[in-house]
DNA sequence: CAGTGGTCTAGACCACCTG
DNA sequence: AGGTGGTCTAGACCACTGT
């Protein structure tokens, strides 16, 4: 393997390299991979560098190590990127399906004071970018997105076409630190607007997740709330005992094609 | 401080030292902890062992690091443990409430062919037992729980007093690998039984997760269909650009105060 | 510029697992 | 007993941050 690609670490490229050789079943679930000792003579380096990238697929729950034991292929499938998570376009195409938007209205105005929906954090008179935007799986109205930027963020979009795709990736594109999510999910019954736009029935059960996005420093860019039609969307979660902290593998799925 | 406490190595030890001191808010969120050299004069050890700790802080979610520039402390709650993501009752008492159950039913037999509610995995003709219970938050009606276990360590379940307590304690007390688990999230519509048990209307939304605990080595041991009451419970994830995989805080929180 | 964290090396000892 | 991963050390160079 090369590793004189000087754009990346050795320790990333060997473990990219290594995720690669996993998801393409090259070591099979449930099958030992090479001991450390091995890949240091294989990849030339150090022991600490293969073990910086052995530790990344541990923290990605592609791997389990134990002492005395080679490191083990993990049987759960497979984490997908960050960026599945926080895109609603990136998510739909590594599902297979083909996402859409139609816009519903943008806005930008000047805070109000009271603003009960927005979470603290928010530095007040300042102005905000809102935007409410229907989302489609294989035009199957599937989501109401109903955003609030900070103009700081916000500002690009007004030239933007929001019709267009994911605002995510323009965002991150144009430099935004949309670094840190926390998203809180509960079930809410489905109001006018739900019931009109997602073609449901006014109170039946929507999966709600509301968002808080934030640079790596706290502030808070974005906040949003986004109302899925639960029998096409849910949210899945995997956790592991090896790891201090859970994992969130897929984070959402789409049941479009059990129907 | 002192590391000569041989139970555990020196960088957990520190790293436990450095996550009270931030949870005890001696380091404020938002503010920079040590850097690196200093931490190794304080503690006396080799960089390496520095950098070990910091990772696991860093893996929790409570501190950010980046080059020429100190760690900072994040502004995001604290990452709870994993055991409040899978035990009711470590959850509820972490939030400072008053966990309780009720036994519904308890039963052990073969399973039958046709189950479509079971995930592929089970063994078919094995014995599985079935337990549901009611969940309490103060002595009130939360959650209801409709475990399968897996005769492996289901059986121990015969055994145990199903209204004393945290069946996850238990059976990890006895051994059980439950090791790592999958959580679907959705909203559907009360059923009689929600209706009922959790004292809301017929079809109003229910939050419900569907988990499949499994072993290191991907052994199915229990299938969960956990249904609450959307109004007094909801999820948390959270989630970082620094992180490849997202980071699951603190997985459940509570209404309860908020009424 | 000095200080910081990110990366990498080359050794070492130990605890654990399997023959 | 030999191989494995877990821990730890003592150096080094670099990229980035602030002043």
């Amino acid at each position: 393997m090369d590793l004189s690609a000087a754009d990346e670490s050795k320790h990333v490229a060997i473990a990219n390299h290594l995720r690669h050789a996993i998801e393409s079943r090259e070591f099979p679930v449930g099958s030992e991979i090479p001991s450390e000792s091995t890949l240091v003579k294989q990849f030339d380096v150090s022991r600490g560098t293969i073990r910086q990238a052995l530790a990344t697929l541990r923290h990605e729950g592609l791997i389990h190590t134990s002492r005395g034991r080679r490191p083990v292929v993990h049987a759960q499938p497979l984490a997908q990127s960050i960026d599945d998570f926080f895109s609603f376009s990136s998510w739909v195409v590594a599902q297979g399906h083909i996402p859409g938007q139609r816009t519903i209205e943008i806005s930008r105005r000047r805070r109000e004071s009271p603003e009960p929906e927005l979470p603290l954090g928010y530095p007040e008179g300042d102005f905000l970018v809102h935007l409410t935007r229907l989302r489609l799986i294989d035009d199957r109205p599937t989501m109401i997105e109903r955003s609030t930027f900070h103009d700081s963020v916000g500002q690009a979009l007004m030239n933007f076409d929001t019709d267009s795709g994911s605002i995510y990736e323009y965002l991150i594109e144009r430099g935004a630190e949309l670094d840190e999510g926390t998203h809180l999910v509960d079930a809410v019954p489905a109001n006018a607007l739900d019931s009109e736009l997602l073609q449901v029935e006014p109170g039946s059960p929507i999966l709600r997740v509301r968002r808080n996005t934030t640079s790596a420093a706290g502030h808070v860019l974005e906040y949003s709330e986004d109302r899925y039609r639960s029998d096409l969307a849910n949210i899945r979660i995997r956790n592991s005992r090896a790891d201090s902290a859970a994992l969130v593998s897929a984070s959402r799925s789409t049941a479009v094609n059990a129907r």
